[in-house]
DNA sequence: CTCACGATTAGA
DNA sequence: CTAATCGTGAGA
């Protein structure tokens, strides 16, 4: 399984592509993150993209920069997340080249590997959907905090596998949350892959 | 230094 | 529908 994965890695330069091809792409991928002994996978079902200096919901908004969202002018292929609440982690990836500070935001996943652990990481509940049908959901299943700050996603122990098997296929909607931005709220910047039941909310 | 608030979630 | 909960960003 994992050596199989291992051969479909996407590298670097799929990142530094531009976030809506990337969101899109991203659909049906698998992402791999390995700790000590343990392997967790994920099917990316639902994804969205921050445009950067012309989009009001980005936090890069207008070329902003502050110390938490700095990571975002890297080049494509790190990790930008954050704190939100006091107590939920957001995952981006941040994606085009140095000094365009645009990303990918993941909003669901599909459990594939390493449910036991994920189920762990939440707490408990039976409910699959709950573990990581979510953006906030799914971090927590995997352990995503402050420590994937700049990670890159191209290495040894946490990539994305390019999935085999794509036919499916993508709703295109607005974007959850972004009512503050004026501008750019209701662009179809979301991607979900229309039939998976985990995605965080199908209509919105 | 102060203070309002969020790319959400769980629970009533 | 609302409370939770605290790091962050903007402004004094």
């Amino acid at each position: 399984m994992i050596s199989e994965l291992n051969k479909r890695k996407r590298n670097e330069r799929f990142f530094q592509r531009p976030p809506e091809y990337v969101a899109q792409n991203l659909l049906g991928d698998f992402l791999v993150v390995k700790d000590k002994k343990k392997i967790l996978i994920g099917k990316i079902v639902e994804t969205e993209s921050y445009l950067g200096l012309d989009d009001d919901a980005s936090h890069s908004f207008g070329g902003k920069i502050t110390a938490r969202n700095k990571i975002m002018y890297h080049a494509g292929g790190i990790i930008y997340v954050y704190l939100i609440y006091g107590k939920f982690y957001c995952f981006n990836i941040v994606v085009s080249k140095k000094d365009v500070p645009q990303a990918v935001f993941i909003r669901a996943l599909e459990p594939i590997e390493g449910i036991d652990v994920m189920k762990r990481n939440r707490g408990g509940g039976e409910d699959l959907k709950k573990l990581t049908a979510g953006p906030c959901r799914w971090t927590q299943a995997f352990g995503i905090n402050k420590q994937f700050l700049g990670k890159s996603i191209c290495s040894r122990d946490f990539f994305v596998a390019r999935g085999p098997l794509k036919k499916f296929n993508i709703v295109k909607t607005k974007r959850v949350g972004v009512e503050y931005a004026a501008k750019s709220k209701d662009l179809p910047l979301r991607f979900y892959i229309k039939d998976s039941r985990f995605v965080s909310r199908k209509y919105y």
